[in-house]
DNA sequence: ACCCAGAATGAATGAATGTTCATTCTTGAT
DNA sequence: ATCAAGAATGAACATTCATTCATTCTGGGT
């Protein structure tokens, strides 16, 4: 993301070399909330410890703290990575022109949602479970609310194009975008 | 709930007394569940401990593990109590014959999700942050899933009956039920 | 008035976990 | 070849938390 020279060649020493790599800042810290993601998805967020995403990742305990200040820091920092990825993916298929259908657009929003590979669905737990305590931690009700607003916007103008094109009366757009994210 | 003779006047010694109560097993059980609940919702449900429960709850940390063998079979029946309540009241608003009209029958169920009350409000925080753990516990996973499909079930036939009556054509009652409930 | 079954307590225990930091190792520059 | 900067390690530490259990207390039965 922030980093466009992560298309290294990747040497993936990991099988039996114990010999330690050095690489970059950035690199590192994906590498640690791209195992974050698989550990909360596995385990639960509730479950994680420090050491398995360590272990997860195949680096040692010592450097989550080197690359991000404490473990809740790690969280939030994994939280926004998940948010700006998940809710930029929907808000591209509800506001790309790449499918002209409205009705199919939907769908396709659905078949995001519900997540087909493996990664995606768990980007999808992990997205749950910081919604789950975000009524608790103002960090992540930030996050998320500022994230959802913006998707919930985009999902009633979605609504709004179907109806006005179906001729549907009566339908209240606002009503449906709220009831189909307020869960 | 299970416990008709739960409108007993509550002595409510808190203050400055330190002498402990005998009661029922039934009325300790609710006073955890309960004093659980709200913990969930002010915590969430990653940072609440058994200390913390029974304090809310006015009670020794011991009492706990007398009446729950540990702290999982706290939070899953907790959980237990939760779903029933939050879809014991969504399956009486929606197949319930209180309310007349279908689209006012759709409004009290979002009403009714958004919760006014404190009381529900804590609810349904509960209900979000086990959402996120079902993931990776089955155990929640279970209890989750088979009040959700009820629910689902009713939704789509309240979602059919509105189609119907209101006469909009091309609109599938399934996906909306699906859209409105998946997330 | 006495007694005792069992409800309730909370200090003590042991296991688990986040964080630190002295040390080791890698890499690029000189 | 040598060196310094700093990336990486993981054993050690301090804390927090679930669980136990010896002890205290309560209330109904006799």
């Amino acid at each position: 993301m922030t980093d466009a020279s992560s298309a290294v060649t990747e040497a993936l020493p990991e099988a039996g070399s114990k010999r330690r790599q050095i690489r970059p800042k950035a690199e590192r810290r994906q590498q640690l909330i791209d195992a974050t993601i698989r550990c909360i998805a596995q385990h639960g967020l509730s479950a994680v410890t420090m050491q398995m995403v360590t272990r997860e990742a195949g680096l040692s305990v010592g450097i989550a703290n080197l690359h991000f200040e404490s473990k809740d820091n790690l969280l939030k920092e994994t939280l926004r990575f998940v948010a700006e990825e998940y809710h930029g993916g929907q808000i591209d298929i509800m506001e790309g022109s790449d499918i002209p259908d409205l009705g199919e657009r939907l769908d396709a929003l659905l078949d995001f949602q519900l997540g087909r590979g493996v990664t995606q669905r768990q980007k999808m737990s992990v997205w749950f479970a910081y919604y789950g305590e975000a009524g608790a931690r103002p960090v992540y009700q930030k996050i998320v609310s500022t994230v959802d607003r913006l998707a919930a916007q985009k999902l009633e103008a979605l609504f709004n194009d179907i109806i006005r094109e179906g001729d549907y009366r009566g339908v209240d757009a606002r009503e449906l975008a709220t009831g189909y994210s307020a869960l």
